[in-house]
RNA sequence: CGGCCCGUAGCUCAGCUGGCAGAGCACGUGACUCUUAAUCAUGGGGUCGAGGGUUCGAUUCCCUCCGGGCCGACCA
């Protein structure tokens, strides 16, 4: 009875293991099973004239079937991919007893069971490289039916697109969708590809509180939570700068860290609640090394992963060949706008926003109505990778002053395609002007600015011991990802995107004793609840007895559930 | 948060101005020893996202809610 909310498929396979578990068939069994191989390699380096691959074994799930009678066609996919296997009936049962290919092959496994496979490769008279299988072996039962997917010619034919199945059982996503692991395995490259290049120069790679006191770094909205033994807020951190400076401070010389960030705020196509962050810093450098090293691990990437710079995102060509395009934040304003903002103060800032119609409010102090014309007027043309550097120095509070431009920090923003991939410094090393800039920082939290900085008084006195000329980066790995494997949303290249929980459905339902108390017996409970009688005050209403006795025998009819049937005058006791 | 669109079988989707819920694949049964979106025959499968309203009658019309997508606002 519990297996009424089942659908049928279900229900069948469930049966179906039953009856494996009856032959003897462990449908889940425990020992190892030794694969030799793997489809990709077949596929690769299978020849006829050579006759390799003659005796092979491999294991995965069943993706499609084709059953002739006493053959079959079946494809099989593995990590690496898929490749077709045939069975003939007197191959797996050499013997009398055909068991094993009429019942359970053709009978009790389905598209979705994992099976291993030994056998050796031939190319059919279609041309098709596949297993001829000797023996094989059920490793997994899977008891709920898999989406089906159909390709011919690189058509694909039901295709599971719906971004709701996809993003919230992405196991789902992943078997019917290969190219989808593959873009997994790209954002992976992209990881390794870095990170190799920061150890050939022997930068470590460290790791940084995520729980922090003092949500620190960066301006955002953090998630806040609760440490109950010290029973003190706790903050996810928003990024791990503040830490990885510690730590040039104690000595060490390039330190980098890959960092998951959670910050409280909207999501959409670009951004999710938790997201990674690669960020390092090194000592004795500044800004410009560090413009041309994040060129040189853009490219690394690209390469690593492409093996050339030019690259496709969605209608978009993006070459990047290093050296990147470099200009500052004043000039491409003017060259966006025609207008010479350098040196304006806030009144004229505001006026120049109002003649651009660009958006503003009075919580905005002088850097943010800059940034405001540049995100409104520039963002959009920087397509092909643009450096754009020195920044506001309201908008940079952890930032060093510019060297010779007043009013400026020596900052850079790596846009590509309209969009910041990173975001660099010579970091502010004097501990008293570092200081004064978070004090500013307070002043515009009292003017309105809720994502103004919090002040860190601990970092302020590492600044004090004395920290090395250093520069560091930050770079947004989801976005990178997005960039070098051409996806369009930022769900795409996480495994497991931040969703809306599905409100669980909640269910009113009256207890078995109740039902009971009106006499009802306890075989036509379910039935009841079945038919949407869920609580006996809905059984209540019912008006015509008669009725419900017919669709009560009629459901005992129609699921073969073997109930001596019911008389009108029967049900019309219950509802009394 | 605002505008538009979507939610129907395991999957992909039809379903007109309201009148007995459909197709393909998948699944069951039967046939078939090199098929490949295998084929042929046949059969079963539904809380039409949830709740309310209008109506003799709602998958269809109206309202509310839930979930998703796209576009804006905000942010990395």
């Amino acid at each position: 009875m519990s297996n009424m909310n089942l659908s049928e498929q279900e229900q069948i396979r469930r049966t179906s293991v039953d009856e494996l578990r009856k032959l003897g068939i462990n449908p889940y069994p425990a020992a190892e099973y030794k694969t030799s191989v793997f489809a990709r390699d077949i596929l690769d380096n299978y020849s006829p004239e050579k006759n390799n691959f003659q005796e092979v074994c491999l294991a995965g799930r069943i993706m499609s079937r084709r059953i002739m009678g006493n053959a079959s066609f079946a494809e099989l996919m593995d990590s690496s991919g898929r490749i077709q296997i045939y069975l003939r009936r007197d191959d797996i049962c050499p013997g009398e007893d055909k068991t094993m290919y009429n019942t359970v092959f053709k009978r009790l496994l389905d598209i979705g069971d994992i099976i291993g496979v030994k056998g050796h490769i031939f190319k059919t008279q279609m041309g098709e490289t596949t297993v001829h299988v000797d023996e094989f072996t059920v490793l997994s039962k899977s008891i709920r039916p898999l989406p089906i997917v159909k390709e011919k010619d690189g058509i694909l034919y039901d295709a599971v697109t719906d971004p709701e199945m996809r993003y919230r059982q992405r196991y789902v996503d992943l078997i019917v969708n290969p190219q989808v692991r593959d873009v997994f395995r790209k954002r992976t490259q992209i990881i390794q590809s870095m990170r190799e290049l920061f150890n050939s120069k022997g930068y470590l790679e460290v790791e940084t509180p995520i729980l922090q006191p003092i949500p620190g770094g960066a301006t955002a909205r953090p998630f806040i939570t609760h440490h109950n033994a010290l029973d003190i807020p706790l903050y996810l951190r928003i990024a791990n700068e503040l830490y990885l400076k510690r730590l040039i401070v104690g000595g060490f010389e390039g330190v980098y860290e890959f960092a998951k960030d959670f910050r409280n705020e909207g999501m959409d196509r670009t951004h999710n609640p938790e997201f990674t962050v690669m960020e390092i810093y090194i000592a004795y450098k500044d800004y410009n090394w560090m413009m041309t090293f994040t060129e040189e691990i853009v490219k690394k990437a690209a390469l690593d992963l492409h093996g050339k710079t030019e690259i496709i995102y969605g209608d978009k060509t993006i070459n990047l060949k290093t050296p990147f395009k470099r200009i500052s934040m004043l000039d491409s304003i003017k060259e966006n706008t025609g207008i010479d903002i350098s040196g304006m103060d806030e009144a004229e800032l505001i006026k120049v926003c109002d003649n651009l119609k660009v958006e503003h409010d009075k919580t905005m102090g002088k850097g943010k109505l800059i940034d405001a014309i540049f995100s409104e007027k520039c963002e959009h043309s920087l397509i092909q990778p643009t450096f754009i550097i020195d920044y506001p120095t309201e908008t940079s509070p952890l930032t060093k002053m510019h060297r010779s431009k007043s009013g400026l920090t020596e900052r850079f923003e790596l846009f590509i395609n309209s969009k910041e991939i990173a975001n660099a410094y010579s970091e502010l090393n004097d501990p008293i002007d570092q200081i004064d800039r978070f004090q500013d920082q307070l002043k515009l939290s009292e003017k309105g600015d809720d994502e103004a900085m919090f002040i860190d008084m601990d970092f302020v006195r590492a600044l004090e011991y004395g920290m090395p000329p250093t520069s560091g980066m930050g770079m947004g790995i989801d976005r990178l990802t997005m960039l070098l494997t051409n996806q369009s949303s930022i769900q795409d290249v996480l495994l497991f995107p931040q969703m809306k929980p599905v409100s669980s459905k909640f269910k009113v339902q009256s207890s078995k004793e109740e039902y009971m108390e009106l006499g009802i017996p306890e075989e036509w409970i379910a039935p009841l609840q079945k038919l949407g009688f869920t609580t006996v005050s809905k059984l209540k209403e019912v008006e015509k007895a008669g009725k419900l006795a017919n669709d009560l025998n009629g459901f005992n009819k129609k699921n073969k559930l073997g109930l001596s049937g019911l008389s009108p005058q029967a049900v019309e006791e219950w509802l009394k």
